[in-house]
DNA sequence: TCGATCAATTGATCTATATCAATCACTGCC
DNA sequence: GGCAGTGATTGATATAGATCAATTGATCGA
């Protein structure tokens, strides 16, 4: 256990959680936290804990996921540097999703009760907090509709297009993390995303190993229909 | 258009969104308000437009629906007294979802702008509001977990549990409107969801008409698998 | 009271996706 | 360099749920 050093503060304080709060309340959070490094594959918290920290994954990859009716799925694929597990946090509720490592992964823990008292009393983080719960809102709209209006290769073609925006080059990227996990964010089994990825082969989409080329972006945004209303800027 | 009345204040006041803030700016917002009264199967507001209003449901009944890839999926069914749509005033981004009166319904518009307004100046509206959309945020993903999970009859189990218990009596309740919204709003066809009432009937659950009635809880949640999260309140 | 209308139900297929079963292709290690 | 071990792919089959097609039932107005 590290508390946070001076290398890490930068990009964490660039954070639109963090960025407009005032100095000294951001340092006050920022001391009673601390970094944190994970091997792959670790377990991080479950689904039913009591939600003891905000987590802030710095570098390194996590998967969110939730159970029920005995299997699992993945939620949400953290990439940094994002905080996650907020909504648990602010209303003090437990944890309705788990997280594990993808590979090993700095991160930095803030003790919920801390990030809750300091919300109160500085007005910049509380308006940036309400802004993140709106925009994951928005999110998780998008992807319950995604979820139950397009089928699978449709739902694969979208995500394509958008992780290609969101990563900086719209024509070619790596995937995140393994296949079979993209296939369970995606709701599909990883047989079907490999034939979802057949598909799409005949609609503009290159894909070798989980390297991603889109040659052409009409022809695969005239199969998946994406969504008219754009994606919220972060 | 009528401002508000006297007579409605009350139970709008004592949203958790309205509770707690100061009494003058409350009077702020209420005067910049008003409360219209739309008939049945009227479109309020559609996905793509600009949010001009936090809409607030006072009497009645109203769906919110989301479009994508040609066909459209209840994604909520607001009763009163209910804010909805706060996510998109926050952001001041277009409506992810459109609205439509199920019924007659007697509704509050609160213009966004000036929601957003008080908002700035109101901590404890702030909070309340960041509480309501963090609180929205996780009915999200245990909504998302259940359709990517569940199959259709243990989705409409739960909801019929769940339902039970917030309309207060957990045996017994009526369905609030048409069947086939709510088979949109548990993903599933009007067809399968009659099929899935058939298959509840043979564990503990009845129904006649809208009529619905939990014969055996425990029978119920053995087959529907609840969630071991217990449900946030409100 | 009788049709007309529309939602709900029931039955018969069809289809997208899951599941089961190999096989293939890396990757790392001895 | 070869061979476990693991993830990805491909093929064959099974199934939940959609779709299509009537039929039933309830509501409402003339």
């Amino acid at each position: 256990m590290n508390f946070v050093r001076i290398g890490e503060k930068p990009e964490i304080s660039r954070l639109p959680l963090f960025r407009d709060m005032d100095d000294g309340k951001r340092e006050r959070i920022f001391s009673g936290s601390f970094l944190q490094v994970f091997p792959p594959q670790l377990t991080l918290f479950a689904a039913g804990q009591q939600s003891d920290f905000l987590y802030v994954l710095v570098d390194g990859l996590v998967e969110l996921y939730a159970v029920s009716a005995g299997r699992e799925t993945t939620m949400r694929i953290v990439e940094p540097v994002t905080s996650f597990i907020l909504a648990a946090v602010v209303t003090d509720m437990p944890f309705l999703m788990s997280a594990r490592t993808l590979v090993s992964s700095r991160i930095l823990l803030v003790p919920a009760a801390l990030m809750r008292e300091v919300i109160k009393q500085d007005a910049a983080l509380m308006q940036a907090t309400m802004q993140e719960l709106a925009v994951g809102y928005r999110g998780l709209v998008r992807a319950l509709t995604d979820m139950k209006l397009r089928q699978s290769a449709e739902r694969l073609g979208n995500y394509l297009m958008e992780q290609g925006v969101r990563l900086g080059d719209p024509e070619a990227f790596e995937l995140k993390g393994e296949k079979r996990v993209l296939a369970s964010l995606l709701g599909m089994t990883p047989e079907n995303l490999s034939r979802a990825f057949g598909v799409l082969r005949d609609h503009g989409v290159g894909v070798s190993g989980s390297r991603v080329t889109i040659l052409d972006r009409d022809r695969l945004a005239r199969f998946s229909r994406p969504d008219p209303v754009p994606p919220d800027p972060i």
